[in-house]
DNA sequence: CCCCCCCC
């Protein structure tokens, strides 16, 4: 026995079943059972087992048609399902039974192709999950219907290759709603999982690729208030609030809510806030993740790592210090002018790229230092520096200062490559810097260039192989049309041990807090830490 | 058939 909706297409008449029997039963806003009316839903029963409850059937009695669709559970009961998981464009008229996990509001285009709107939704079962989107009329028909956390059954959709550079949901295939689409609820429902997250500690989130999309997990430890600006591009209004998550990993990152989110999220409690499908961003080498309209936030969720990260907050996560990964400069290379980083980092975080140098500190190797035209002849004349034109005659000109001179100064700039246990970089340093690195005055360097090579090769060779402690300058600088990031050497020192060593009991704190699982262990561990420094 | 996801 199956009962399923029927939408009257023509008016006044009997109508009968696909299989040709008079209808036996209908219900809905007309109780008739003899005349059905033209746009109204009926309930109708059918005898028929195999009849598929979301195609579309033309119905006739000879004078009338009806097409099947809309909302009834009926037609799907003690019907086979099959799992999220057996999506594929290959078998069609599957029937599935899962749960809305998110819904995204709708969505209106309008460019080359053509206009319309749409909205998508996730569904999740054991199985797994899928995303689905629902265009124009699939709006109109099924937008109101479904419901966040509701489970419901949907057949008779159509099934595309899901591109993965816009969802989170871990489906090789997405569903597209169509005509034929049947959707009921479902109201046993107690099996179907609630949506599934894939958390990543938050200290590993500096690891992940920019843009990449993340589920995270933390404690709102801050909030701002929320932000008014306008958009550049779009000329339009933008709200914004920015809230720190802390997990523990006892690491912290920054969330930017946006719109609405932003103006109703209450962080006086210092809620857990939950992250599916988070957008990792990055602004000058800080980090902070972006939820977007298929991301799903939830505050206080009913979940086993919320209840777990509270009573570790709560206990003494609270009174641990932070690190941050949305902070430009991390106190971990204090008394080095902060920053700290592996020039993997550095490359990771894209310092440079924005229209202002960046700045960061780095222990590394010099690997090979390059001896060719890395020595020249300068102006004289106090800090102009630039390079002056040997006219033959003894006379030097500078061209900056217009001055002709019977002398000048050599000046260095040589290019490095370093290394350190991430990767190797090439760095410009100028003529302070190069004398330090070299350990000889661009003098020496420049006087033996002719007169002594094997001198003048041995001052490249003596630095190889040394470490420094380097403070680097990345900033994006245009040669004729290209722009290219550029690092220089601002600052070089020697590797001064007690500091340094003080900066990597630094990092092994953070990594214990990495490390410690078991919530007592971290904390354990810290404090055991703290008393003896 | 969307696929933009914002700002410094």
């Amino acid at each position: 026995m199956i009962i399923m909706d029927l939408t009257v297409l023509t008016h006044g008449s009997q109508v009968r079943s696909q299989i040709g029997n008079p209808i036996p039963y209908t219900e809905g806003a007309n109780n008739s059972t003899d005349f059905i009316q033209e746009t109204q839903r009926y309930r109708v029963r059918s005898e028929n087992p195999t009849h598929q409850p979301a195609r579309k059937e033309m119905y006739n009695n000879g004078q009338i048609s009806v097409t099947g669709s809309g909302m009834t559970s009926y037609p799907f009961e003690g019907m086979k399902t099959q799992p999220l998981s057996s999506v594929n464009p290959y078998h069609t008229s599957l029937t599935l039974r899962s749960r809305v996990t998110l819904k995204t509001p709708i969505k209106t285009w309008n460019n080359t192709r053509g206009s319309g709107k749409l909205f998508s939704f996730s569904l999740v079962d054991e199985s797994g999950e899928i995303r689905a989107t629902g265009f124009n009329e699939q709006v109109d028909q099924f937008y109101d219907i479904l419901e966040e956390g509701k489970v419901y059954y949907i057949s008779e959709f159509i099934v595309k290759p899901a591109n993965k550079s816009f969802s989170n949901i871990k489906h090789d295939f997405e569903i597209t709603l169509s005509k034929l689409t049947s959707i009921a609820p479902c109201h046993d429902e107690k099996d179907i999982p609630f949506t599934r997250f894939n958390f990543l500690l938050i200290n590993t989130l500096s690891e992940v690729d920019i843009n990449s999309i993340v589920d995270v997990i933390g404690v709102c430890k801050n909030v701002g208030d929320v932000v008014i600006f306008t958009s550049k591009t779009t000329n339009t209004e933008l709200k914004k609030r920015e809230i720190t998550l802390v997990d523990h990993s006892n690491t912290s990152v920054n969330v930017t809510l946006w719109g609405e989110q932003a103006e109703q999220f209450d962080g006086s409690l210092q809620p857990i806030v939950a992250i599916k499908g988070g957008r990792m961003t990055e602004f000058r080498g800080a980090r902070s993740i972006s939820p977007m309209t298929t991301s799903i936030v939830q505050v206080n969720p009913d979940i086993a790592d919320a209840q777990r990260l509270r009573g570790w907050f709560d206990n003494f996560g609270s009174r641990l210090k932070t690190k941050s990964i949305s902070a430009r400069c991390d106190s971990v290379g204090e008394g080095f002018g902060g920053n700290w980083m592996t020039l993997q980092e550095a490359r990771r975080a894209q310092l440079g790229t924005s229209d202002k140098p960046d700045y960061f500190t780095c222990k590394a190797m010099v690997t090979m230092i390059r001896s060719e035209n890395v020595v020249y002849k300068a102006c004289p004349n106090g800090d102009c520096n630039k390079k002056v034109i040997d006219l033959g005659n003894n006379l030097y000109k500078c061209e900056k200062c217009n001055c002709e001179y019977p002398n000048y100064q050599y000046r260095l700039l040589i290019g490095v490559c370093l290394a350190d246990w991430s990767t190797s970089l090439w760095v410009t340093c100028f003529n302070d810097v190069a004398q330090e690195i070299l350990g000889a005055t661009a003098q020496e360097v420049g006087l033996s260039e002719n007169n002594n090579r094997f001198l003048y090769e041995s001052y490249f060779r003596k630095p190889l192989f040394n470490n420094f402690i380097f403070r680097l300058r990345a900033k994006t600088e245009a040669y004729n049309d290209e722009k290219r990031l550029k690092f220089t050497i601002a600052k070089v020192m020697a590797v001064d041990f007690n500091k340094y060593n003080k900066c990597l009991l630094g990092s092994i704190k953070s990594i214990l807090a990495r490390v410690a699982t078991p919530c007592s262990d971290l904390a354990h561990h810290t404090q055991l830490y703290d008393a003896r420094h």
